[in-house]
DNA sequence: ATGGCCTAGTAAACCGGTTTAAAAGCGGCT
DNA sequence: AGCCGCTTTTAAACCGGTTTACTAGGCCAT
């Protein structure tokens, strides 16, 4: 194994040398910089990074961390967030932290012993006190797609308000006035503004999100799915049902097959999010585009503007736009 | 930053001491145990990884290689890979090769620098020649999924005969003769696998695979639809086709649906993947499971095993089963 | 006492870089 | 010749652990 110790026999010079004239630090009159630079190219000599993390405390790694890697839009910010920090000229690895506040804060302290430079955080549940404070102490965290309350971080979210109005705006000019809402879990930024701007857009239009028809649960298949059992089975049913989340809308469909519902004949269906297999659907879903490129991008952006000591902006609102396929009909 | 030397001087001891008591390589007199538990619990003392990386070499951080965290195949596998490794005592980094020869050997490299103790490596190219010889330089690398020619290494991969096997059995008994394959990229193993064990068991019933309903290409949806798009203009037409993955098998309902080609009615269809939303398309795709879970877990097992100098097996094979839904209509 | 043998604990080198403070080399000026 | 000031290069400390080889102390047998 080959070090800077070699490195600097064969150049004639002196570790510190080496190591600083490969660091652009000084620079040395050409002929000297042409010895190091051949001695490089003759021992095939690649610098260990481990060490060079322990003494200058970089590691030129960042991390992203999410709930669920296997879930489309995670996995879509991690491969666009990968793409943004090699262009920059840093590593990227991707955490799993199944929702476990435990593993988050596990991760959290990789950047006290400097394995990570810093963190992008998706989280996934609203038990926030002890990672907020564990990200005010160390600070180098940015927030993607989902808050954390009390935590002092730049972050980026959807335009989650927007998004919501676009919904309402759209199910009212297809003649829906009986529209439902199956939310995301109670307490959750993203879910509580898609509502906000829902509500909003309706109460514009006169029309009011009635509560018997705002049913809150995890953002699971399985709660789409008993949400709308529940609207469906009541005497009255509302005629199109906003579902916050694709995967929600997924559980939608599955029940209203499972009840005989025709979609979109019977009932009107939105989502959110946009996963890519959405328009592949049975109907095709429409739904609210959130884009993971553009999430995964201006996280990686942001983190690195917050290490290099760069002003960064409060909030990143990522636009959204309304992508209309076939899951709504329009009525009256 | 609380290092080991205060650990040692809290407790009265040598910083030696104290490494060798917390790895568990001497016994001390419970008495003196205790001293030093007590003064990591007092200073809430964690060592720092880096460092030990540096000096002991071992980093207990495993690699997971995909060409493509985002492919819902890939991002499966590696949810269930981390789950595996941190139930080992290890962290998993994930990385993004984007199927790029140059930055599947950069990760590979970071074998010989220790930060990572071993790699699982999922690829989706021919081009394996580099990649095959640093494999065997270092060993310390498993394959999932897809071969490197040349490589040493323990190997999971699917059972894509017998997946191949199983489609030609059930479109068979369904009544087709007329089929076609929709192949992925030639030399790829998985590929090959699959046509293999498909062919044989079309022989097996008196029929052959035509030459000219042999498409080979990449793994994509464009693909799919491009060989889709060959096989309904043609004078004549198969009844039925296996698209030997999800994402072709996308491509061909895609291009069939423009073309106003009903499915199953006038052409049925199967897949290779069971990609997590297949059961959602329309119509429902019926399709050979690959089991992400279990491509996870034993690549890590595998890879442990490898690490810890026990006997690995050549390959494993995990088995497949075929799923049928609806997009296989019954003929003749 | 003396030596042999444990056990408990330690000093110091080491991993492979970076960084700081200082030395060496060199030309020009008095 | 002696000194200044500038550029080029270096010795040595440091990052925070691990590991090896060794010492100190206690116990037993001779």
């Amino acid at each position: 194994m080959v070090g800077i110790r070699d490195v600097a026999n064969e150049a004639g010079l002196a570790p510190a040398t080496v190591s600083r004239y490969l660091n652009g630090q000084i620079v040395l009159r050409p002929e000297t910089g042409k010895r190091i630079d051949d001695a490089v190219k003759k021992l095939n000599y690649r610098p260990n990074v481990i060490a060079r993390r322990l003494s200058s405390g970089d590691s030129e790694t960042l991390g992203l961390v999410t709930p669920d890697i296997s879930y489309p839009l995670f996995s879509a910010i991690a491969s666009a967030a990968e793409m943004e920090a090699t262009r920059q000229g840093y590593q990227l690895a991707i955490f799993n932290s199944r929702n476990s506040v435990e593993t988050e804060l596990n991760i959290l302290r990789h950047l006290e012993t400097r394995q990570l430079d810093g963190i992008a955080l998706l989280t996934n549940h609203t038990d926030t006190a002890a990672a907020a404070e564990r990200i005010n102490a160390v600070g180098k965290v940015v927030l993607i797609d989902e808050d954390v309350t009390g935590a002092e971080a730049p972050r980026i979210f959807a335009d989650n308000e927007g998004g919501g109005r676009l919904v309402a705006r759209h199910l009212i000019e297809m003649g829906h006035r009986d529209i439902a809402f199956i939310a995301g879990p109670e307490g959750m930024i993203s879910a509580e503004e898609r509502r906000a701007g829902f509500a909003a857009e309706l109460a514009a239009a006169g029309l009011s999100l009635r509560p018997d028809w705002t049913l809150h649960g995890e953002y699971s298949e399985d709660h789409g799915a008993e949400a709308a059992i529940t609207l469906l089975r009541a005497e009255q049913r509302p005629t199109a049902v906003f579902a916050c989340a694709d995967v929600l809308a997924v559980g939608v469909m599955r029940a209203a097959r499972e009840l005989g519902v025709a979609l979109p004949g019977e009932l009107s269906l939105v989502g959110f999010d946009d996963m890519n297999f959405s328009g592949l659907l049975h109907p095709p879903l429409t739904t609210v585009r959130q884009d993971a490129e553009v999430f995964g991008r201006e996280g990686v952006r942001a983190l690195l503007r917050l290490l290099k000591g760069e002003p960064t902006v409060e909030v990143v609102r990522v636009p959204v736009s309304l992508v209309a396929r076939d899951s709504v009909a329009s009525v009256g």
